[in-house]
DNA sequence: ACTATACATACCGACGGTCGGTATTTTATT
DNA sequence: AATAAAATACCGACCGTCGGTATGTATAGT
């Protein structure tokens, strides 16, 4: 192959390709040889878009939190809906993607995919929650529809509670302790003035939990 | 040198070398060549005690968890405290160390420690919720100490929200925040039939905040 | 003396990363 | 519009380091 016109194909391919193996094997068990056969391009060309293997999961990684970003701005800027709603509607958006099923399929357990879990962890403090979920519920209690207190850390502690012990990516568990954990979580926003976590939504983790440990068990 | 006459003293060197080495530089960046400079010993020498990098790596996470495990049993197998009176108490000596200060210095930042921090979760998930929590709070419902449902999921959340959100390992924050997340797990707990986060416990978690992000930041 | 153990040393392939070179596109100049 | 110059896209040989192995050697226990 010769020159590209379009070099963003190129990076884009690179970062599809790198995106898919390191979900399916980690980063540490993908190396850049594993890349450059995929994409069928040279180490060359990969050192010209990307300085290090590190730069291109670094990237990876800032795409996938711009698309969450933007997902999670809309809800949040949505001027039709009140915090209480915001929230309810975020937490429904996050299974209920159109390409839910494929995203099942796809992703990794991420207790053995240490970067991964990690980064998505830094992302809930240093991001979601201050930027997304604390400024809802503070809406939610100048509109009063939610009446709870420290909304800062309160968004912390439902995010962590929500992304990483109910995420079924994580430590899956049987449908019955999936709904055993809902119902814990539930009681617990319910009891810190938060109400968004209803019926629909429980069936929805549960259901999306069900898929992805099918998946995961199938690997 | 040749032949040693007690070869676990050569073992504890290797693992102690290579613990503080991973937790200073995290795994990925520490190298069995410093591994063999910081013990003067040949790779052969760790090629014989150990199959691996991962296995020396194992078998220090097996150790710490050995001790961890030791010390939580001693609580939950103490006849002379209640449910809530036990988990009060696990709560307070896994910050009133006698080497406490010494702990906090060591500690590294473990978002920049993927693998330790996911170690860490594993564990919460795989052994301290279910073999120790759980059955602490079932014997607190039992000996009416506690009132709560769904024990197994109450002691992972618990274990998920103390050990990941408000570890200052993970995610420190100043100290002001600090109280304040304290404030919401206590609020939290409270809300779910527990009761053994007091002022003490609170002002403990703080103590130990400050020190282990005065520490990072000197890093 | 013999054997099993505790190391040391030499070596291997794979890895991430660098570098000089080449082909192609874009830009500046006339 | 033609062309020269510069910037860009890509190639592939090469490097040092890595984790890991095979083999050699000295000593402690029998």
């Amino acid at each position: 192959m010769a020159r590209n016109k379009y070099p963003e194909e190129t990076i884009n391919l690179i970062m599809n390709t790198a995106a898919r193996l390191f979900m399916e094997k980690g980063f540490d068990r993908t190396s850049l040889q594993d890349i450059i056969d995929e994409t069928k391009l040279s180490k060359g060309a990969i050192y010209h878009h990307f300085t290090s293997k590190e730069d291109i999961f670094d990237k990876i990684c800032q795409r996938i939190g711009a698309e969450n970003a933007q997902r999670l701005a809309a809800v949040r800027d949505d001027k039709s809906l009140n915090g209480s709603e915001k929230l309810r509607q975020i937490f429904r958006s996050s299974m209920l993607h159109p390409n839910q099923e494929r995203i099942a399929e796809i992703i990794p357990c991420l207790l053995d995919n240490p970067r991964l879990l990690t980064i998505h962890i830094r992302m809930q403090f240093d991001e979601v929650a201050p930027d997304f979920i604390a400024p809802i519920i503070k809406e939610g209690i100048a509109d009063g529809s939610i009446k709870a207190e420290n909304p800062e850390q309160l968004a912390e502690a439902i995010m962590i509670l929500s992304d990483v012990w109910l995420n079924p990516a994580v430590h899956p568990v049987s449908k019955e302790d999936t709904r055993r954990r809902c119902e814990v979580f539930r009681s617990i926003t319910r009891s810190m003035g938060l109400d968004f976590f209803d019926d629909d939504v429980v069936q929805a983790y549960v259901d999306y939990s069900v898929a992805v440990s099918n998946n995961q068990s199938n690997q």
